[in-house]
RNA sequence: GAGGUUGUAGCUCAGUUGGUUAGAGCAUCAGAUUGUGGUUCUGAGGGUCGCGGGUUCGACCCCCGUCAUCCUCCCCA
């Protein structure tokens, strides 16, 4: 007998982890909505050439790929031309048409991309779609980090308004507002980190400079100098980005701080007119207060600009933002993050359609969820009441009344076996449900049925009327 | 791609410098109790000690290999 076991990277989720996760999706789905974003969903799998070049050198590689059917019946020519390859198969992260054609989804955004190009005669631009299904990366599994996890993404195409992006920072807002998350939303742009690379005289270094400021947080300053000086960069391009990065204050503050030391780059004033125009859209959005409910999460002053932050993939060119859990009971990395992409669609042949959008890290924010203890304490158990079976006529008897439950909209069920009795009450408190009723010869005789509480063990015998009345929700 | 951790019952884990029949809790089933659960008590079933090789009179334990696992780095969500 070998002991079952799943993939590497991959999880079952319990029927207690599902209705909390659905709690998750059903309160984004509902913002999604609410802000005029409509559904969209594509296949798990994709052509592979839609996929590779899309996500950088490292993101090709972590790509799951399907291996072709009926390789064995294949053509000659084309048998022969595996044989050829076959060498190059096993000695690189390569492989052909020959082998595989086909590969799973590893992120929303491209084939969103796809989507818009292969449509975009039906569709009405600005376009404004919500996606949330799983993807796939063969990257080594650690903590956090799965090989299947979901991704919900909010993206807006077809419009080079700011609006858009005060939009999607307002739906962050309202999302982890109603899922009680405290967090920190960060924004940048990437024309301030290209108007930096031009201020260190080296232009082309961009890439190495925003990966290495991309860890300011995780090692320090003294760390990111070191990373800096290790990818070539001159003494006097540290200086000037710790110049920068020692920027502090308020928004206003920093980007007045910014223009000023940026002024002779156009990219650079660019990118600072983009922040205070974003933030601008973002104040008159919400300029009167939302609805705060009872414990909701006050994140009022929780934007905030932070040129260090930089996001690995490359199509970004606009403004670009993360979200972090400000919670200091929590380390976890990013749970969201986004921004404006030029030219993505550009990619399928499709040029000019500019595009904005933000993810969810459903898995993280799952966990951290979980750490702060927010979720709802009712979404433990759907079934209400459960019927005992006392066999024979009673078992006709607790039938009809099943019926009638279900009618008065109350979850409800019978337990299928007239097992032994304590039994089926074992089982109704494992399962935690709230009521049991008790159909046996006396209730039968008089009509009725005795309701015990399984919270407080009280028991009455009344009828079936009453018990509706009595379990209705 | 680099480094480390751990593999013993369905699950979580003990297991003495290497010693003869490998244990516990939980779970399952049966009984105390044929209409009363959550807290009790009694009993039962359940193991190729990840797999392969080596050392030894003797290996769950030591050595080598291998597979799986989790974690760290890289990169990311």
């Amino acid at each position: 007998m070998s002991k079952p076991s799943i993939p590497q990277g991959t999880r079952d989720f319990s029927p207690a982890e599902v209705r909390r996760r659905q709690y998750i999706f059903n309160t984004l789905r509902t913002i999604f909505e609410l802000y005029g974003a409509q559904p969209l969903e594509t296949p798990s799998m994709e052509n592979l050439v839609t996929l590779t070049g899309k996500y950088g050198e490292e993101g090709d590689r972590l790509i799951f790929k399907i291996l072709n059917n009926g390789l064995h019946e294949k053509k000659d020519a084309d048998k022969e031309k595996l044989n050829n390859e076959w060498n190059t198969l096993l000695s690189k992260p390569y492989s052909t048409p020959v082998v595989t054609e086909r590969a799973l989804r590893y992120d929303l955004t491209i084939p969103f991309a796809r989507y818009v190009v292969m449509h975009q005669n039906d569709i009405a631009f600005p376009f404004r779609r919500y996606q949330m299904q799983p993807v796939w990366r063969a990257d080594r599994p650690q903590k956090g980090r799965y090989r299947e996890f979901w991704q919900c993404d909010v993206d807006m195409v077809g419009s080079t308004s700011l609006i858009n992006e005060a939009e999607l920072l307002s739906i962050y807002q309202a999302a982890f507002q109603k899922l009680k998350v405290p967090v920190t939303i960060k924004i940048n742009s990437r024309k301030l980190l290209a108007a930096l690379a031009e201020l260190c005289g080296m232009p082309d270094k961009m890439m190495d400079i925003t990966i290495a400021m991309d860890k300011l947080d995780k090692i320090g300053w003294v760390g990111v100098a070191n990373e800096l000086r290790e990818r070539g960069i001159s003494d006097d391009g540290i200086w000037q980005i710790e110049r920068v990065i020692n920027v502090k204050g308020t928004n206003d503050e920093k980007l007045v701080a910014f223009s000023d030391i940026m002024q002779h780059s156009a990219s650079g004033m660019e990118g600072i007119n983009e922040l205070s125009k974003t933030l601008a859209y973002y104040g008159s959005l919400n300029a009167s207060a939302p609805l705060m409910e009872a414990g909701d999460v006050d994140n009022d002053h929780n934007i905030v600009v932070d040129i260090s932050l930089a996001r690995g993939l490359n199509y970004y060119t606009g403004v670009i933002v993360e979200v972090v859990c400000s919670s200091d009971a929590v380390k976890m990395g990013s749970i969201g993050g986004g921004g404006r992409y030029d030219d993505l669609t550009g990619l399928f042949g499709l040029k000019g359609v500019s595009g904005v959008g933000v993810s969810f890290g459903i898995d993280r924010i799952y966990d951290v969820m979980e750490e702060l203890d927010v979720f709802p304490k009712q979404l433990a158990e759907a079934t209400k009441a459960m019927l005992v079976n006392f066999g024979g006529e009673n078992e006709t008897y607790a039938l009809q009344i099943l019926q009638q439950l279900r009618s008065a909209n109350i979850a409800a069920e019978i337990y299928p076996d007239a097992a032994k009795f304590d039994k089926q009450m074992k089982y109704a408190n494992r399962r935690g449900i709230a009521y049991v009723l008790l159909p046996g010869d006396e209730e039968r005789q008089k009509n009725m049925v005795s309701v015990k509480n399984f919270e407080t063990g009280e028991q009455k015998m009344i009828s079936v009327d009453e018990a509706i009345a009595t379990l209705k929700p």
